[in-house]
DNA sequence: ACCTCCATGGCACTTGGTGTCATCAACTAC
DNA sequence: GTAGTTGATGACACCAAGTGCCATGGAGGT
């Protein structure tokens, strides 16, 4: 992961092969592929965290909290993970950002994310409509706050920066 | 594209290969790439046409409309188009479902949506941040609706399943 | 000293995707 | 009507991602 990253910050991720990494890793490319399952992968192995954190922050909410807040009550661990790593997320988030094929694999661990809070919410008996919806809103609020984060320079503005984003999404699908 | 999705039907996404689509179609592997920039991209040549209509009716949306309402007002001639469509829709949502790498894709062209949804809000004065969470509310209701109207079998409930999701996403949102 | 397990290497193979050149038909100009 | 131009397609070689399969070798257990 470490090699990957490196060779797709010095060279772009399109023009380093598998057997690149590989190579600078010290293995073959077959050994990679039993690692990852594929090339974009390697970016992504954080994301099991961020899901078992989010959960772990929304399993202690209580229990007469609104689907909206259990799923937010997820938030707080998510920020105090991120806070610690806001250069590497500032790295990742640009080889990203040059890449559509990498873009793509955002989203479905983002809409695989929200798949599995919207279980942890049904779990708790908020109705699948509910969930589902609830689900989306927490994670469109974090991936637009994790945009705004990596393009700026305070690493500690992540919570602050979600919270920015739950109001304006708040105030914007307020009935009129 | 007809060849591709007969194909995808009878025998599956991953077991067909460009070469027999393009065999299928009187053509050659290469003709396939000189229209279709990859393999999943032939099931994905409807999103501009979903585009264009959608910011066709967010256009039609009075001027002192809020920002939610603005992007919604794209949800009728978007419904008009879908409800004439079921049989079609349900075929495609089914090979996609299927295949990861197809979901990726179709996660891509809704962000690709909510993207020029939010360009046209930005440009009617809509606050950047009001703009991101509002394209972003809007097509994630289009997507929970458009997943429950494949799975069912009324091709003209399309309409109300989104106000349906509207109306969740607001109940969902609201402060306590 | 032997056995078993498991990670890795090695290698061939398929397929998606691209660069490049040849061909051929439609169309234009004179 | 002949020559030139343009644009779509075919043909072909090539690269890189990804997989199946078997060989090898070291760690640990008996």
């Amino acid at each position: 992961m470490s090699a990957a990253i490196e060779l797709f910050d010095e060279q772009g991720y399109e023009a380093t092969t598998v057997a690149e990494i590989a190579e600078r890793a010290g293995l073959t490319k077959r050994t990679f592929f039993r690692y990852f399952s594929d090339k974009r992968e390697v970016l992504f192995s954080g994301s099991h965290e961020l899901q078992r954190l989010w959960l772990e922050g929304l399993a202690a909410a209580p229990a007469e909290a609104s689907p909206l807040a259990i799923v937010t009550a997820g938030l707080d661990p998510v920020a105090e993970m991120f806070t610690e790593r806001h250069d590497f997320a500032r790295i990742r988030a640009q080889i990203i950002e040059a890449n559509p094929e990498l873009q793509e694999r955002e989203l479905i661990k983002l809409q695989n994310l929200a798949a599995a809070i919207k279980g942890a919410l049904v779990e708790r008996d908020v109705s699948a409509n509910a969930a589902i919806l609830a689900a989306h809103a927490g994670v469109t609020v974090f991936h637009v706050a994790f945009a705004h984060w990596v393009q700026q320079n305070d690493p500690t503005a992540f919570r602050r920066l979600m919270d920015e984003s739950l109001d304006e999404l708040r105030s914007v699908t307020a009935a009129q």
